[in-house]
DNA sequence: TTGAACTTTCAAAATATTGTGAAAGATGGA
DNA sequence: TCCATCTTTCACAATATTTTGAAAGTTCAA
């Protein structure tokens, strides 16, 4: 395979994968544009590669900046901002799961604790029932918690060598 | 908070999380829907409860059993049909681990492996930033493989006790 | 074998999400 | 200040996803 179609293919790849957790198509196409270019590149360069109109580009761009995925590099002597992605895959990884633990697992955190206080008699069967699940539940979110904050500020070596090790 | 306010809460907490999984919002309605109650439900009182089309229903609850989060239940001396949702938090992160492993990591490490073949020389600045960039994400998305196998296969303690204990 | 009770299917409608591009808003050099 | 260049916004258009409900399919007791 030459390289221009081994792009297409893995910013292809990588837009589907987007596609299925909570960042959009295009979005995840520009990251994987990004990150598999060495040097940095100009929304215009963007909007021709993706084949995407300069207003979805700035969105998207804009959109990765505000996760810390992307950043802006000012090229002297040009007027255009250029941008490069992050491109230690580790960092890319523990960027997305801070993002997504914000945006999913705290706002159901949230829910659960007051969940927990429902009124009512243990001695109707629903309510009983409906305590035990809320129990488990927030008690597995939590766990969930500890491990994915921990996950975040973790190492790369860690995660590679210790954990990996242990799981094998 | 009595009681019916506070499924309803639920079911809506469960349904947005669900939404930004590839889950779509009716189907983690209906299994929230099936978590909180301790009996099995029919088709008509899933729909009666979260108004939905009979369609709908059925073919999220379909869906929820192929996931292996519900299961249909027989009651003697009734035709209809009736469905459980397995209540074990652990089993059930489990099974939607497995799954979404299977349509989301399995098809991108393939990928991936055919894109580590791409011709050309490491003198080419271009190639070899792609060679090295999926090189590295080929080596996150393997362990990432090997963590969640392990976790899939592991037991409700080993998470709980092992595991957290570590990150704490 | 019939028909009532129930489940499944699927084309069309409703809804939600994403993309476009022209216009408005910045920015900075002369 | 003015103007050329570049960025951002946003109403509308295009797409994609989800839901509906009526019709077809299935099952089983009589």
């Amino acid at each position: 395979m030459k390289l221009p179609e081994a792009k297409a293919q893995f910013i292809q790849a990588w837009g589907s994968l987007g596609a299925q957790w909570s960042i959009n198509r295009t979005m995840a196409q520009v990251h994987a544009l990004l990150l598999i270019t060495p040097g940095p590149l100009s929304a215009d360069e963007i909007m021709a590669e993706l084949n995407i109109s300069r207003g979805n580009t700035n969105m998207n761009v804009r959109e990765l900046i505000n996760w810390g995925l992307v950043g802006k590099v000012l090229i002297p002597g040009e007027r255009k901002e250029f941008f490069v992605a992050e491109k230690d895959i580790w960092k890319v990884v523990s960027l997305i799961t801070r993002e997504r633990k914000k945006r999913e697992l705290d706002p159901i955190l949230k829910v659960l604790h007051q969940l927990a206080e429902v009124e009512g008699d243990n001695k109707d069967k629903n309510v009983k029932a409906f305590r035990e699940s809320i129990e488990g539940i927030n008690k597995f979110a939590k766990s969930a918690d500890t491990a994915l904050t921990a996950l975040i500020k973790s190492e790369e070596n860690w995660f590679y060598g210790t954990l990996l090790k242990m799981l094998k």
